[in-house]
RNA sequence: GCCCCGAUAGCCCAACGGCAGAGGCAGUGGUCUCAAACACCAUCCAGUGUGGGUUCGAAUCCCACUCGGGGCACCA
């Protein structure tokens, strides 16, 4: 009803809040993303999110990543695939423990609390979830399979435990696996990690080393280049040697120790040898006269933290280990130290010592008066090591090297050392990761049970598999989950007794629960079938959905939990389970949603509640924002959106319903061919922009169009033109992807039933893709000085005579002679004179 | 120290190696109004962090640097 003034008689908004209940009662009637809806002969497609945390309500960063994911799985439906989209609950873990210590609870409340609050937020929020594959990694029926999951991977030996210094957090009072720590403190309370040695189980990952490697080659394209770089780096692959060095021991015996290392070629230049002086190693080879001094430097090295460790300005420090080693080319004798700069659990635990060509080695050397030699002469270096006490590490001529004198091919140089060391039996090449097994234990109490019960008579013995789940005791609460540096379930006398599977006896139950990432490894498996029975998940159904088509979800778990799904992956494969070995065939990181250019903390203050802005400005418009605010793996600064810009759009957009006059089903056929093209292209170029992830640039084409539509309608065509309504309804399909309530209500508005999130996607003709002409640019120097309308499918030889001809080109070459031109019909002529 | 990513208008961001501007925010002027809000119309605004190179032509490709963000780090 658009007056020459431009303005509506019509109320010029809707009421969103209203808009919401509404829409949301009839969705639930109508269950439109029910897998299975699109028929049979629908292609599948996965699309998974990374299931939330219960910790209060859901926060901006959900609102960000749920709607970005949204749009993914909402194309695919109109696309007309047969879309899974599962929704659940990583319920374990220990901000519930936390909770239930303070307020005398169990666990369990603060956690099914927390998920009740969170779906029914997500229903508001509008996401095309399944409900029905909804599960919680805390209900015995999934935690279930996750021991089970365990025994399996014990019975292959992937599953195991020993004794080792591992990272504790006194402040969690747990042990935590290598992932967790970050900058030596715990990940998850910023307490400063120390070392404890304990026997724990863990999984392990290193046999998967090479493989988690050699697979992300096919992930290359389809996982951010981030991504893989930083599993890449984690999983730290190095080639080298092993070196074996005899050492004469102080009761005249010798023993053998070998050393890894990435430059055996500088082998000749080996001075001294260092083992780690936490390393067993160390007190195994200690002659009787520094036995003291040993132990006294352990106890130093015990009781600093990682963060002292870590500290690159820290003076080297060690102990003489009063033994000497031989260096197995040149017979030299040389003395074994030990310090805290080599890592027990990095590749043997000891090293050969070049200090010429090792900065730390030289560091070490020069604290102690130990010799240098210099074996590589590097041209452009800045002197000799040996004075200068700057070690060389670039690539140079042998010198001092015995049979390499001379050689200058770093490459070659090591072969030929490798070479004569395995035809003497004294090493062999090799390949040394960084990645360590996963230490899957924790001393608390809300987690998975590890099923295993300790016999006095027969050791470790697995829970059989039709006593599992082993569940979780439900009468301790409060106190009773205090952490006290074993698992609060030690203490529960009544729980931690058993008999012992095998002989009946009296036994324990190993009272520790599994890292909450053991939980998160297989859920992507278990939505395919919540309640399956005879297994973890239903492996036809694998057959059917895996691998995910696409995973959106934090770059914050770029290591952690995608490099121990695909283990688990791997590990499923090779037991026969599963046929594919990458269960994330394409990953998006979203970035955060900061404010004010930082980070959203309780102690700076800024932090944004996702709830207020929802009642602010609506669902849609929040949803909206955080799609148009950029590429999604960009950082979303709230500071600098405008929501209420969002809110002008969507209603702006839905004032066009309104105003659509031609009726419901008139084909768009004869109408407004400007419109038309527009509408056509509109949807075309969307395509692939969502291909491409580029949702920002899919809410722009969807105001663009709704500006032409608008123009069209005020002083164009008008509002009776059948292409109105064509673009119109484009417009409400394109909405339905990222505003689902403002697209059903302009859907209805044309007329048609819900849901417009099943409408299908419109299809694209491509004559009207085809413009009549193009504007051709004829540059002159690469400088624009005429343009040309032409027709599209002009031929090279004819758009340049034209250009040729332009009398502003005539001008512009002045005579001068041509001596070049570049034709790119039809859109460019470039004259070089 | 090593490895990634980024830098375009006051701000958020677009731009198959081919006219630097799609969209939005903010601003300015107008229409409407008693006035305002809303809405609508119009409009202002940078030569793409710096320096080189490749090319007929570079925001885009290459090299070096600056700044910002992130990851790894006594890893032998």
């Amino acid at each position: 009803m658009s007056e020459q003034t431009g303005r509506t008689d019509e109320a010029a908004t809707y009421d969103m809040t209203a808009a919401q209940e509404r829409w949301r009662k009839v969705w639930e009637e109508l269950d439109p993303f029910r897998v299975g809806s699109a028929g049979p002969d629908a292609e599948k497609r996965y699309a998974l999110t990374m299931f939330p945390y219960p910790s209060g309500d859901l926060h901006m960063g959900h609102a960000e990543v749920m709607a970005l994911h949204d749009v993914i799985a909402r194309y695919w439906w109109q696309r007309g695939y047969d879309v899974l989209n599962p929704i659940g609950w990583d319920s374990f873990g220990l901000p519930a423990e936390n909770a239930a210590i303070r307020n005398d609870e169990h666990p369990a409340t603060y956690t099914y609390a927390n998920i009740e609050t969170q779906a029914e937020s997500f229903r508001r929020y509008g996401i095309s979830f399944d409900w029905s594959r909804r599960l919680h990694t805390s209900d015995p029926e999934y935690y279930r399979w996750t021991q089970w999951l365990f025994l399996k991977f014990r019975e292959r030996g992937l599953a195991y435990r020993k004794n080792s210094p591992v990272n504790w957090c006194p402040n969690d009072q747990t042990v935590l696996a290598n992932e967790q720590v970050v900058q030596g403190m715990c990940e998850r309370c910023g307490a400063e990690v120390t070392k404890r040695e304990l026997n724990q189980w863990y999984f392990k990952v290193t046999d998967y080393a090479q493989r988690l490697l050699d697979d992300m080659d096919a992930l290359a394209g389809t996982w951010p280049d981030r991504v893989l770089a930083m599993q890449r780096n984690w999983i730290g692959r190095s080639e080298g040697a092993h070196v074996d060095f005899d050492i004469s021991l102080a009761d005249g015996s010798t023993r053998t120790v070998t050393v890894f290392t990435t430059r055996p070629d500088t082998l000749y230049g080996a001075t001294f040898m260092v083992v780690a002086a936490d390393a067993k190693l160390a007190a195994e080879v200690v002659a009787p006269a520094q036995q003291a001094a040993l132990a006294a430097y352990v106890e130093d090295v015990r009781k600093a933290t990682d963060i002292d460790r870590l500290s690159t300005e820290r003076p080297k420090s060690g102990v003489d280990l009063g033994v000497t080693a031989v260096n197995p080319v040149t017979g030299e004798r040389m003395p074994v130290w030990a310090s805290d700069y080599v890592l027990a659990d990095y590749g043997t635990g000891a090293i050969m010592a070049v200090p010429a060509h090792d900065q730390r080695d030289l560091d070490f050397a020069r604290a102690f008066g130990l010799p240098v030699r210099r074996v590589v002469d590097v041209p452009d270096a800045e002197g000799n090591p040996e004075e200068t006490f700057v070690a060389t590490t670039g690539d140079g001529t042998y010198v001092n090297s015995g049979p390499l004198d001379g050689l200058a091919d770093k490459a070659a140089g090591i072969s030929r050392i490798i070479e004569q060391l395995e035809a003497d039996g004294r090493g062999t090449g090799t390949v040394n990761f960084r990645l360590r097994d996963w230490l899957l234990s924790r001393q608390r109490f809300w987690g998975a049970p590890i099923p295993v019960v300790h016999c006095p008579d027969c050791g470790e013995v697995p829970v059989p598999e039709d006593q599992l789940p082993v569940r979780l005791p439900d009468d301790l609460r409060g106190a009773d989950l205090k952490p006290k540096g074993v698992s609060p379930l030690a203490a529960a006398e009544a729980w931690v007794n058993t008999e012992c599977p095998a002989c009946g006896g009296p036994a324990k139950r190993d009272s520790d629960t599994m890292d909450t990432f053991v939980d998160s490894s297989w859920y992507y498996l278990r939505y395919l079938d919540p309640h399956y029975e005879d297994g973890p998940f239903d492996p036809a159904q694998a057959r059917e959905w895996m691998p995910v088509a696409q995973y959106v979800g934090g770059v914050e778990h770029a290591i952690l939990h995608l490099l121990y799904s695909r283990f688990f992956t791997k590990v499923l494969h090779d037991m026969g389970m599963v046929d594919f070995v990458e269960p994330f065939s394409a990953l998006l990181n979203q970035g955060q949603v900061i404010n004010q250019g930082k980070a959203m903390s309780k102690s700076l203050g800024n932090g944004v509640n996702l709830g207020e802005m929802i009642d602010r400005y609506g669902v849609d418009a929040v949803r909206l924002t955080m799609v148009f605010a950029g590429p999604p793996e960009d950082d979303i600064d709230w500071a600098d959106m405008s929501p209420g810009g969002a809110v002008k759009f969507l209603q702006r957009a839905w004032r066009l319903a309104g105003d659509v006059t031609a009726p419901v089903g008139t084909s768009a056929e004869g109408g407004d061919v400007a419109l038309r093209r527009a509408t056509h292209k509109t949807l075309h170029e969307v395509e692939q922009l969502i291909e491409g992830h580029r949702f920002n640039v899919v809410v722009a084409r969807t105001m663009e169009l709704v500006n032409v539509t608008r123009k069209a309608i005020d002083s164009g065509c008008g509002p009776a033109d059948p292409a109105v309504r064509e673009a119109v309804e484009a417009v409400a399909i394109l909405l339905s992807l990222v505003a689902p309530y403002t697209a059903e209500e302009m859907w209805e508005r044309l007329g048609h039933q819900p849901t417009v999130a099943r409408a299908g996607w419109p299809t694209v003709d491509p004559a009207l893709l085809v413009e009549d002409t193009v504007t051709a640019v004829v540059q002159i120097q690469g400088k624009v000085k005429a343009r040309l309308e032409v027709a599209p499918d002009i031929s090279e030889a004819d758009l340049e005579q034209l250009a040729m001809a332009d009398p502003a080109v005539v001008r512009a070459i002045d005579g001068r002679p041509v001596r070049k031109v570049v034709v790119r019909a039809p859109k460019l002529v470039n004259v070089v004179v």
